[in-house]
DNA sequence: AGAGGCATATGACGTGGATCATTTCCTGCC
DNA sequence: GGCAGGAAATGATCCACGTCATATGCCTCT
């Protein structure tokens, strides 16, 4: 865990109007009247999660639905040798594994707190009687499910590469694509990582990942600094990836 | 492709009753009224596609929801260094695909026929407004949406795993969990798969598997034959696996 | 029966990245 | 400022798997 200081706020706890405000920043929940998210927040509870614990671990059963209020979460499963293999990194007002939440079966992966985190739990009956009696919710899980099904293209896309170089690169291309704010010159990654956290997304040695990012700065592709990664030649960077356009598409068009 | 023989049916087209029966056989739509189905089937086209041609290619704008009525099929990522990594195998009833035909952006992966094989394809719109208008359909499209979820997790986990034979056997695992025939002393997996298939699905070289599938020969693990694989040694192959319980849960529970 | 084509099988070799060891850098703390 | 602990960086070694080459078996077509 590279840091864990806490999200900048001077209390971790939430009041129940500050829940409601995380919950109508969901997007599964935005335009539901207010009255019901105050139900939705009664019926929750709010969880502080310290940075390094696990939120859930793979293999748990699933009891509801995840919502990372403040703070930032990695998602990965891991393997019995030891290694973990990074599906997802969360920030303010995701989900976490909306798909375990509504078949109700196990975790499918385990979430770590990057640092201190506020998180919602909503219980898995809440969830599925909204589902039921709101249009506009189902609407948004299947937009969700289907996100979470491209996120996971990409994810095995990343793991099927062979390289190490060409991974690393899709790793920060993809995080570029979902956390990077574009700047004068480049795209900065605003989302703080460990090398450890880039190598098990990646799915390789952190020496190796240290090795290629060094590589990438002498190439002046990249600028590292302060955990944070800033691309000066994307273009650079999306030529040297042997993947599938799909990908490369997905990287450009938020940027 | 390893083998392009029909299905086994005289000819290939359906008729509109056959059509409203593959239908009824889908998990999406058991349950609607018969009406409804033949809706659905008039308002569907019937491809006939031969093994070795594709449905849909990485990339290509998703107009509806392909079902494969009668054949087999395996959906894969291209890379551009020519690999590929197979995400599943299809037979008669699947949905392919199902997340693209929704959001109704590119299909992330291609869908190619591994023998003639027959399917229809469900205009988006149908697809959208039988969301729209039955709860039991929007509620089984979640099922679906969840249980690609689950496949994409053990396909990446496969893809994750570093060392060759873990990931043959992972695969064979989860191929046994997903089509496998319980029979006397061990596990059939009734589908034909060439080994460069099941090297495309491992991600690694066709020798390799080769190598390995003789190891596990030797072993006693295994028995090959006419482009299937009969696990005689179930135990071995989980105790040799190192992917979290999650992953072997599955293939234990089926079988 | 023979030829051609493809999948499977096996051997020999080279290499990319894992592994291990060591050093440097950074940050917080007394 | 100086120390301690952890992350980052770099070097040296090794081996699993990719790669290439070749052989064998099997099926189809003529």
């Amino acid at each position: 865990m590279t840091n864990n200081q806490d999200s900048g706020r001077g209390h971790l706890a939430l009041t129940r109007g500050e829940n409601v405000a995380v919950l109508g920043g969901c997007n599964l929940f935005t335009g539901l009247p207010s009255r019901e998210l105050e139900r939705i927040a009664a019926a929750s509870s709010t969880s502080i999660v310290r940075g390094g614990t696990d939120v859930f671990r793979e293999g748990d059963p699933s009891t509801g639905l995840w919502v990372l209020a403040h703070g930032r979460t990695k998602l990965y499963h891991s393997s019995a040798d030891g290694r973990s293999q990074i599906v997802n990194f969360a920030m303010d007002n995701s989900l976490l594994e909306l798909g375990s939440a509504l078949d109700g079966r196990a975790h499918s992966m385990t979430a770590t707190a990057l640092e201190n985190s506020v998180l919602l739990l909503i219980p898995r009956r809440i969830l599925l009687d909204l589902n039921r009696r709101y249009d506009t919710v189902v609407q948004r899980t299947i937009d969700e499910l289907c996100a979470d099904l491209r996120q996971r293209d990409i994810v095995s896309t990343i793991a099927a590469l062979k390289d190490a170089r060409g991974t690393v690169v899709c790793a920060i291309l993809q995080l570029a694509w979902q956390y990077g704010e574009p700047m004068a010159g480049g795209v900065r990654i605003g989302y703080q990582l460990s090398r450890q956290d880039l190598a098990d997304r990646a799915g390789i040695r952190i020496e190796t990942v240290i090795r290629i990012l060094s590589d990438l700065r002498h190439e002046n592709a990249i600028i590292t600094k302060n955990h944070m990664i800033e691309i000066t030649d994307l273009g650079a960077l999306q030529r040297s990836v042997a993947c599938h356009e799909c990908l490369l598409d997905c990287s450009v068009r938020s940027i």
